[in-house]
DNA sequence: CCACATGACTTAACACCGTTAAGTCACAGC
DNA sequence: GCTGTGACTTAACGGTGTTAAGTCATGTGG
């Protein structure tokens, strides 16, 4: 069974059961079944779980990143941050398991791998530039690095709130738009 | 080993242990031990490690809650939400493994303890004042209430953040209350 | 052409984990 | 005094991540 490449199939399992949800969290052995090897073949390919675990959340990155670019249109720098917002938020809706693997607390993923250092810092540029255009300053500027962190900290908070509540103690498509406008206008007003 | 009432040095036995850090997420089976019983023990005093949890990460939300009152003073309502949320950043930096078990993805901890949601209850709604004072409205009208959330949201966001990236890729005290003011001042002009 | 080394993968085991069933045992009430 | 109840222990089940040892094909040097 040495078909393609052991180690992308491993990745395509994890996330493919990731995403069919199914609650309880996934496991390497869990994996290394549906990939249809044995339960110590992944760790030719991975130095342990954390690494698998950080090459799917690359893969969530590089997904939310696509959500993101497409979210852009040219409208006035608030609609486009508030868009970007809802954009992010909708993903996180989507696909809940995936993302709470994405930003999991530090243990069981090893942020270190470099496909997920690259994959969320491009989302993370997104961002960056969508709140310093809100802000008027440049996104390299310390305050459009503050902005962009303000932003991302509002979603992000957002995000894992709606996930933790699920049955909607908010409504969270009009409640997320009106924080992230508030967050707009004070940033365009610094 | 009948000393004085086991539930309760075993939420003291696990809140210990979580608070000692040393990485790793706690076990039931160590907390047991911690509390010098047999690993069965606790399950006559718990459905099981869920509802554990959920009463620690309460002890969590009622040394939060004294934070948060102690850092409301009766300044300007914009510098009031920022003084809370610093309090809030400073709890989730001195204590990181407690503040993530309390906000841990759905899975390991049963939400629906009563003490859970009276004590994390407490804690919003102590945001949520200050947050609709901000904004020069009632806790409890719709304005007030989407202020709280957004309060919450970007001092969560900020937290989580923080903890995600220890080696401080932003500094956090002087950048987290530039985020802070920021929706102040945009929640004050809404 | 064959011995051999390498590396991918399997098998088996270790030490944990959460949870449950069965058993023990002190103590309250009749 | 007997009985029953409830707190706790012991032992087990099935699961997990990880590691050591073994197998086996493949490619390479002699």
């Amino acid at each position: 069974m040495n078909e393609p490449d052991l180690k992308a199939r491993l990745i395509t399992a994890a996330h493919t059961l990731i995403r069919s949800g199914e609650g309880g969290a996934l496991s390497l052995r869990g994996v290394a079944r549906k990939a249809g090897v044995s339960e110590a073949a992944p760790y030719t390919w991975f130095k342990g779980k954390a690494e698998l675990m950080a090459h799917v959340a690359a893969l969530g990155f590089e997904a939310l990143n696509v959500r993101l670019a497409a979210s852009a249109t040219d409208q006035d720098a608030i609609d486009t941050l508030c868009a970007m917002g809802q954009a992010y938020l909708d993903f996180a809706e989507a696909e809940p398991a995936l993302y709470a693997l994405m930003f999991s607390d530090n243990a069981g993923l090893d942020r270190t791998v470099p496909r997920y250092q690259s994959a969320s810092g491009a989302c993370f540029d997104r961002l960056s530039i969508a709140a310093s255009q809100c802000a008027g300053v440049e996104a390299e500027s310390e305050t459009g690095q503050n902005a962009a962190l303000a932003a991302w900290s509002l979603v992000h908070g957002l995000a894992q709130l709606s996930l933790e509540r699920p049955e909607g103690a908010f409504s969270r498509a009009e409640s997320a738009q009106w924080c992230m406008r508030a967050l707009a206008e004070g940033l365009s007003q610094v």
